[in-house]
DNA sequence: TGTGAGGGTTGCGCTGGCGCAACGACAACA
DNA sequence: TGTTGTCGTTGCGCCAGCGCAACCCTCACA
């Protein structure tokens, strides 16, 4: 389990402070596929992910979806509500049974101005979160598409990624379908390039996990404009 | 010209306060063409604009451009700045004359701890560009490209359109490179687009003007998925 | 006044990748 | 145990849009 010292926006405070936001907090659990919040509801929970993943993506009116982040234990879902009044651009669904704890806008205003680290940390947690955006729209806007999947994979093995017997494995349940969100493409083409990378013995895919034999080849893939 | 107390982050300051930072900045002034931040570079000086555009683009490692925004008089720029030891994700390019104020990180981060509801106006100002991504990240993955460039303009006009004998006239100097940045296409699409568009009599391209004559139908094709 | 660079246009051919359709496998549910 | 929904696979056809090439025009600058 995660504790609140670990989470990025509440570096600085000191252990009192802490016990402060923690009693504050609700406990709340979500089953698989339950919705944190959604696209165009108003922006009033803040939530600290303890244990679980949850995807964010954006829909359009005719359906189709975009992800464009999933977020692990320690970090922090529905930010705009530290901002009244704004709604939420996102929705955030948990993958897997996910705890969490989380605050009324309210109450975290009020942290907000006991404790103006905390505003200053947010503020750099969505500034990474933009650039991060920025750099995937970039890649979604001038790469191909098995660039734009093998950059994918490279992030998750980034926040998910660990090395087991000398291998790196991937633990997310992750459906092609998702990796296609997150890729900007379809399930069709994400089928048919971790097939071909499985052929060449780059990447393994079995349920639950993507274990990446070869990472040096695919970030080469990732930067080779070219069709390999 | 643009007073300070019009400018969004420094909304709820009284005349005193607003005195205090307007004398510490920097007047700068930057030539058409010119650089204020490259992408990579440490963030180290906030703007305001003060008259003229600023183009905000991002470029790969093999020289391609994706521009995500064009900054107008009142709007705040290098907002990384207000964090110490950022890296400008975005590189910022004076499309006309434009003059800024600037301030160096460290008299603006010392502004920041003595007014703190310009940190809650940044975080705003950050979170909305965010969502505005978010939104163009979306239309990216998922629209085909005349829509795109519809909801470009649609944009453009939004923010810099004004309403003249009845047409809405969008004073821009834009190339067709700079509408393709901004809409994830090619200056070829843009120029055989915009010709289409010119031929029913939905828009008409001047010189550093753009006029829509038909700004539902334009809104049509954005929202149409099937092709026109 | 000349010139050179950048911008715009358009015919053409090519292809990456979309998406249908049809199928098989698995898992969750009653 | 059967059934239903979700997931993955793959052959196939198609076409949106890319990008080259060649052309023109305009403007900035010397």
């Amino acid at each position: 389990m995660v504790e609140l010292a670990s989470v990025s926006i509440f570096q600085e405070l000191d252990e009192q402070s802490l016990q402060t936001i923690q009693t504050a907090a609700h406990h709340i659990h979500f089953g698989r596929h339950e919705i944190l919040f959604y696209q165009y509801d108003p922006a009033v929970r803040l939530y600290v992910l303890l244990a679980g993943r949850v995807r964010l993506f954006k829909s359009s009116s005719d359906g189709k979806q975009t992800s464009t982040r999933i977020v692990g234990p320690s970090d922090i879902l529905g930010i705009s509500a530290a901002l009244p009044n704004t709604i939420s651009p996102l929705t955030g669904q948990a993958m897997e049974p996910c705890d969490t704890l989380a605050w009324d806008q309210t109450t975290f205003v009020t942290f907000l101005q006991l404790y103006p680290s905390i505003m200053n940390n947010i503020l750099r947690t969505v500034n990474e979160r933009f650039a991060d955006l920025q750099q995937q729209y970039l890649e979604l806007a001038t790469e191909r598409v098995e660039q734009r999947i093998a950059h994918t994979l490279l992030r998750l093995a980034d926040q998910f990624g660990r090395f087991d017997d000398k291998y790196l494995h991937i633990s997310l349940s992750l459906t092609h379908r998702d990796i296609a969100e997150l890729s900007g493409t379809t399930h069709y083409t994400v089928s048919r390039t971790l097939h071909d990378w499985q052929e060449k013995g780059m990447v393994d895919i079995q349920h639950k996990k993507i274990i990446v034999f070869d990472p040096v080849y695919l970030a080469e893939i990732a930067d080779d404009p070219h069709t390999s």
